[in-house]
DNA sequence: TATTGTCTCCATCAAATGATTGAACTGTAA
DNA sequence: TTACAGTTCAATCATTTGATGGAGACAATA
């Protein structure tokens, strides 16, 4: 009855939730097609038919990670929502990325994957999806942009699609933009969050008056 | 002597140029691991010792594409760079915008490999790259950014690098924002251009007096 | 016509890869 | 002890995929 995902999550001490996790970290680097079940099976040290046991084929295992990075990420959405309830606008904008930014970096394949999905295609259509429009809408309303509650403007949502692709961009492209930089990882995430800060904020406030056209 | 890629630049009307144009398309929309040369071969209607005939193995076709790529990209950049010559920032900023966009929506699949090549990899190490960190550097430079000839700020560098990135998360991203926005095609790089100017013009006027701290 | 060089494709190979099978090992309950 | 469910792995299979060989088609030229 219990999904594997489910049981991964019930306990994190599980084979089950090993796996999911190494899958995780190994699709996320190499996107569905650039990893073998082997390599996730080398990352743990196990045998290929286990895989198989605990997950099923390799499609299961992807979804399940897709899944399970949906269910994160929703939660954290949450946490900042509670979080920034009631704030002035540049308060909410500013605490949202440094909460996200930091939890992202912290948490890298997500970003990663849902750039992969973003932006690339698997060649059989995958059946399951992450669940940006939701996510897009949501943040849009608690950030208040959300002026006409049925009916939110195609400024309004592309403005929030380019913050959280600029935050996914500098978490995902560490590796690549960090040596173009020069900075220790920590500097790094620092000017990230302060680069975001400054180029969005100015961009949601002075949007305030005529968000809506 | 001439390399495959230099014959197919040479005669647009050749068998190689129609390879490498077909090579560009699948690559940018499937990413390395996931185009197989069949595929490549199958869209040009030919076998696929054809394609092997013409071009070597599948790395050299790519890395021609990645060559290719960076070549029409470097060359667009300095159509740009003598269209602001002299202008106000604001002006640089927006005529850049508008040229870059309208350009890679015409030719998505160059956002798409660029974007595969920051936040994805693959499992054999390319020795071919992306010249990004000298188009950022350029950038900065022409966008009049650079004020320490030989050292440029982060803050600065990550400004350009995060423009860049909302441009080719905006084209690359198309097929799966624009039903989220509910726009038809022309409406939708309308909206981006607009967007992409709103976010990031005001963030590089208020940097002018702050850029390097 | 014969020759040569260019190009194309069918057939095939070898390696990589997703998936399965059956044996063996483990601990627990009867 | 025996029986059984849960787990792991070595061995193996079938398909996909990158790559090659050799024969044939075609055009240009002597």
């Amino acid at each position: 009855m219990a999904s594997p995902l489910e049981k991964a999550r019930k306990d994190p001490e599980s084979v089950k939730a090993k796996i999911l996790l190494a899958a995780r970290r190994i699709f996320g680097v190499y996107g569905f097609h650039g990893t073998t079940i082997r390599m996730v099976a080398q990352e743990l040290g196990m045998d290929i038919s286990t895989l198989h046991y605990h997950w099923g084929d390799k499609r299961d295992l992807y979804e399940a990670v897709v899944l399970d990075i949906n269910h994160d990420l929703g939660q954290n959405l949450i946490n900042v929502e509670k979080m920034i309830h009631g704030l002035a606008l540049p308060d909410r904008l500013a605490i949202s990325i440094d909460y996200m930014t930091e939890y992202l970096f912290a948490h890298p394949e997500i970003s990663n994957l849902i750039i992969f999905r973003y932006f690339g295609k698997t060649r059989e259509e995958a059946g399951i999806d992450f669940k940006v429009p939701e996510f897009t809408y949501d943040i849009a309303r608690s950030m208040g942009l959300v002026k006409n509650k049925k009916n939110v403007s195609s400024h309004v949502m592309l403005m929030v699609l380019a913050l959280m692709n600029s935050m996914h961009c500098f978490i995902s492209g560490e590796d690549f933009f960090r040596p173009i930089v020069a900075l220790n990882r920590k500097e790094y995430i620092a000017e990230a969050k302060k680069a975001l800060k400054f180029i969005h904020i100015p961009a949601f406030t002075q949007g305030s008056n005529q968000t809506d056209k």
